[in-house]
DNA sequence: CCAGACGTTGTT
DNA sequence: GTCTGG
DNA sequence: CCAGACGTTGTT
DNA sequence: GTCTGG
């Protein structure tokens, strides 16, 4: 699955990288090498109007769905399963019409082990590419102040391929540039265009490494949770 | 009809 | 065990 | 995802 | 809001 990540890069960075057309951003978020569920993440979505321009934002990362009476039931949902996505009532509509990317540099997981033990592992593109992971976001009004809307973001999870397999049976849904474009393009309405994105990433290219127990832990952060460790 | 769920993950 | 917080 | 809390009363 | 279960 994914349920936390890295994420160093800067607006304008992600502007660049991503082709984005409007900023719309309180303050820039500090690199983050232990991103968390609740913890406000980037995010790159299609603003529809007054005609469709590719957007960076901010959103809390856990799925608000909207007929929810609290904003923080918990983490809310971090994660849709790309296999049932397009049936759900919580991410139906998202499927739709909100549609995202959520850009990472790598992202964690952690394998089961006798015992209940949980290794950690660092799971990055080898040469350093980026990932963007498919998401879908959702606007949140609390009935009490509805001028005032959370934006929330779930992480679309797949199985995993073969590589990824030997650390964990689920992994984050990685776009390439072609996909990408096809999923943010506000035109794309129909699931059966959008759900044949939705698959492993290739099994080839990826580095996988064990690192420290550090990591397990949202106080800490830092780059020095990414070295390798016994495992 | 109304009431209650609506999600994923992992572990046993 | 189960929920909340990060 | 993992870590950490999980409760009430009265008094300062 | 919308669907499912009773």
């Amino acid at each position: 699955m994914c349920g936390r990540y890295v994420s160093t890069a800067t607006p304008e960075q992600l502007v660049a990288e991503y082709h984005v057309e409007q900023v719309c951003l309180d303050a820039p978020l500090p690199p983050r090498w232990n991103v968390a569920p609740t913890q406000p993440v980037y995010v790159v979505a299609t603003e529809r109007e007054p005609e469709p321009r590719r957007q960076l934002g901010t959103m809390r990362w856990g799925l608000v769905p909207s007929w929810e009476k609290r904003a923080t039931p918990g983490a809310g949902l971090i994660n849709a399963r790309a296999e049932t996505v397009a049936t759900r009532p919580a991410f139906r509509s998202a499927l739709r019409r909100r549609r995202c990317v959520v850009p990472a540099d790598s992202f964690w997981e952690w394998r089961a082990g006798p015992g209940g033990s949980r290794q950690p592992f660092a799971i990055a593109r080898r040469g350093g590419a980026t990932l963007a992971f498919a998401g879908l976001w959702e606007p949140w009004r609390d009935p009490a102040s509805p001028e005032r809307v959370l934006r929330s973001v779930a992480i679309i999870t797949t199985a995993a391929n073969r590589r990824l397999a030997e650390v964990h049976e689920r992994m984050p849904v990685v776009l390439d540039a072609p996909a990408l474009d096809r999923w943010l393009d506000p035109g794309t309405l129909d699931p059966g265009l959008l759900l044949p994105l939705l698959v492993p990433a290739p099994e080839d290219g990826w580095e996988v490494w064990p690192v420290g127990a550090r990591v397990n832990s949202v106080a800490n952060d830092g780059p020095d949770l990414l070295e390798p460790a016994a495992g």
